[in-house]
RNA sequence: GGUCCCAUCGUCUAGCGGUUAGGACGCUGGAUUCUCAUUCCAGUAACCGGGGUUCGAUUCCCCGUGGGACUACCA
C-alpha cells in the first residue's frame, strides 16, 4: 500500500513570486496532478524580520492565475508555534538539542578567527555556552550532530547523495525568540502533513542532511526529496529579486498568457523526449515524470517566452483572444464599440506578442495619429505626394468601402498613375495610420470607415 | 577557505557506445506579399580540455578547467 502523493509548495512570504519560484511550484503542481495527489500551500513565515505585508496575496494571486490552485492551505506556519515547540521539548529530552547561550558577536567572532585561520567553521557542542552570559538571554537550541554512519538519500532527480556526518555543523533548531528555523520547522511539517515528496529547489540540497538528521532523530520515515535545476539569470547566477528576476505578476500585467509562461517555464529542466513545443496543462500533467527532469541549471530566456507567448495568441480563437485583452486597450478605445474593437484585434492577431503592445498596434484606429512627413515614402516629393493623395481621394469618393471594392480601386489606381504598389500603399498607409508598419491597407481602411478614411487622407495633402 | 553540484549550438534541449550529433528560440538569406507580422524554405552555430576503459567514445571512469549552490538565531 503506496500513500498518497501529497506535495507542498512552501514560499517564504517575502516579497512577490517570481518566475523561479513559479517553476519549483510547477513541478510540484504537475507531480501531484500526475499522481493524483494533493498540493499543498504552506507559507514559511518563520523570519519575523523578512517578513513582507502583501506578500501572502501576491502569491496565492500568482498561483491563481498560473491555474495552480491549492487543494489544502496556506498553512502559516507561525501559526502553529505550540507545535514546534512542543517537539523541540521532546528532542531536548533526548538530548538530542541542547540549549547554547553563545552570543551572535561571539558567533561572529568564532567564524571570523577560522576564515583567519583559513580553517571551515562548524560549530560543536564542545564550543557551546552553556550558561546565559546575561540573567535574561534566551538560548537557542543547536541539534547535536554525533557520529555515525554517512547520511544517505536517494534523489529522484541527482540520484544517491552521500554525506558524512562530520561536515554537518551542529545547526539551529529553535530560535532565541522561540521561532523555529527553516530547517526544524520544514521537517516538523512536512512529517505532519504527511507530505510524501519535497520538491523544492537544488540549494536546498546542502541542507538536506540536515532534515534527514532531524528525520533519524524523531524516528520518522523521511518523505522522497527530488532537487529541482537552478533556474539562472542571463548572467549565469542564481534567479533572485535581487537580481531582478522578474515577478509572475508582472508577466500577467505586460500580457502574457499563464499557458505560455506554464509551458515555458515547464521546459527549463523537463522535456518529455519529444519535439513537441507547446502543451495544455493537461498534456504536462500526464507527461511529467522526475525521470525527465534534468540536474543541469536553465538560464531563463525571455526572448523564447516572448515567442512562445506569440505562438498562444495565435491560437485562441479570436472571441477567447478578446476577453483576455480586456484591460489592455489604449484609452481611446473605451468609446468604440466592442464589434470595432473586435475588428481591430482581428486586423493585429497574428502580429500581437503580448497585450501590452495593444496601444502601439492600434491606438491609430481610436484616434488621430500624429504624422511625421518624414516617413512618407521617399521617392516621392512633396507635389507627387499631393498629386498621387489627390486622386486617391477621387478614386474613393465612391467606394462602397468594402475590402474587395477598396482593392479594386487602389489597384487600379496605381496602375492608372504609373506607380510600384509598394511606394502608392506606402504613402497611403502613412497618411492613415501615421506608421510604416500596419495591417493590410484595404482592411485597415474598411475597418477606418469611409469618413475617417477620407478625412486623413485630406488631412495628408496639407502636410510638408 | 570548506562541502557539494553542473558541463551538447549564444539560449532551451534530444541523445542513454557506432548518428551526416536532431528539434526549438535568436540571427542571416529567400519565397508569398501593399509595409509589418504570419506562414513556408534555406543557412548559421555545439559535444570544455587531458588521460584512461573499449574494436569504437558526446555517451562510462579519473584528473583538470569553467560555472554554480551552500557555508545565518534567512528561507
Amino acid at each position: 500500500m503506496t500513500q498518497p502523493v501529497r506535495v507542498r509548495f512552501a514560499p517564504s512570504p517575502t516579497g512577490y513570486l517570481h518566475v523561479g519560484g513559479a517553476r519549483s511550484a510547477l513541478f510540484s503542481y504537475l507531480f501531484a496532478k500526475r499522481h493524483k495527489g494533493s498540493f499543498i500551500l504552506r507559507i514559511e513565515d518563520t523570519d519575523r524580520q523578512r517578513l513582507v505585508p502583501d506578500a501572502v496575496e501576491q502569491i496565492t494571486e500568482s498561483l491563481d492565475w498560473l491555474g495552480m490552485q491549492a487543494d489544502e492551505g496556506p498553512v502559516f506556519q507561525s501559526e502553529r508555534l505550540d507545535l514546534y515547540a512542543e517537539q523541540a521539548q521532546l528532542l531536548l529530552k533526548d538530548g538530542v538539542l541542547y540549549e547554547d547561550y553563545t552570543t551572535p558577536e561571539q558567533l561572529e567572532q568564532m567564524r571570523t578567527a577560522a576564515q583567519k585561520a583559513k580553517q571551515p567553521f562548524r560549530f560543536r557542542y564542545e564550543q557551546a555556552a552553556l550558561k546565559p552570559a546575561t540573567p535574561n538571554q534566551k538560548p537557542v537550541m543547536r541539534f547535536r550532530v554525533t557520529d555515525g554512519e554517512d547520511v544517505i538519500w536517494q534523489d529522484a532527480v541527482w540520484g544517491e547523495q552521500r554525506w558524512q556526518r562530520g561536515v554537518i555543523e551542529d545547526f539551529v533548531a529553535m530560535k532565541a525568540d522561540g521561532y523555529p528555523t527553516y530547517h526544524f520547522a520544514n521537517v516538523v511539517d512536512d512529517h505532519l502533513m504527511k507530505i510524501s515528496h519535497v520538491i523544492r529547489a537544488a540549494e536546498w540540497i546542502p541542507s538536506t542532511p540536515k532534515h534527514l538528521l532531524l528525520y533519524e532523530a524523531f524516528g520518522w520515515e523521511p518523505p522522497v526529496f527530488a532537487h529541482l535545476p537552478q533556474v539562472l539569470g542571463a548572467d549565469k547566477a542564481k534567479l533572485s529579486k535581487r537580481h531582478g528576476a522578474k515577478s509572475v505578476l508582472e508577466y500577467r500585467d505586460a500580457g502574457y498568457l499563464p499557458e505560455a509562461l506554464v509551458t515555458y517555464l515547464a521546459s527549463l529542466g523537463f522535456n518529455d523526449g519529444t519535439t513537441q513545443e507547446t502543451y495544455t496543462a493537461d498534456e504536462l500533467i500526464i507527461t511529467f515524470s522526475f525521470d525527465r527532469v534534468q540536474s543541469s541549471p536553465a538560464v531563463f530566456d525571455p526572448e523564447r517566452l516572448v515567442w512562445m507567448n506569440g505562438v498562444y495568441i495565435r491560437q485562441l480563437p479570436l472571441d477567447d483572444l478578446y476577453q483576455r485583452t480586456q484591460g489592455f486597450w489604449p484609452a481611446e478605445a473605451k468609446n468604440s464599440k466592442e464589434t470595432y474593437r473586435k475588428q481591430v484585434l482581428a486586423l493585429v492577431h497574428e502580429r500581437l506578442k503580448f497585450f501590452a503592445e495593444l496601444p502601439l498596434l492600434t491606438s491609430f484606429f481610436f484616434t488621430e495619429p500624429a504624422i511625421d512627413p518624414n516617413l512618407f515614402p521617399k521617392q516621392l516629393d512633396k507635389d507627387q505626394r499631393t498629386q498621387i493623395l489627390g486622386a486617391t481621394l477621387a478614386a474613393l469618393e465612391n467606394s462602397d468601402f468594402s475590402e474587395a471594392d477598396l482593392e479594386q480601386r487602389l489597384r487600379h489606381l496605381v496602375e492608372k498613375q504609373g506607380l510600384k504598389t509598394g511606394v502608392m500603399f506606402g504613402l497611403i498607409r502613412v497618411a492613415i495610420t501615421g506608421s510604416t508598419a500596419a495591417p493590410g491597407l484595404f482592411e485597415t481602411l474598411h475597418a477606418l470607415g469611409r469618413e475617417t478614411s477620407l478625412r486623413r487622407l485630406a488631412n495628408a495633402v496639407t502636410l510638408p
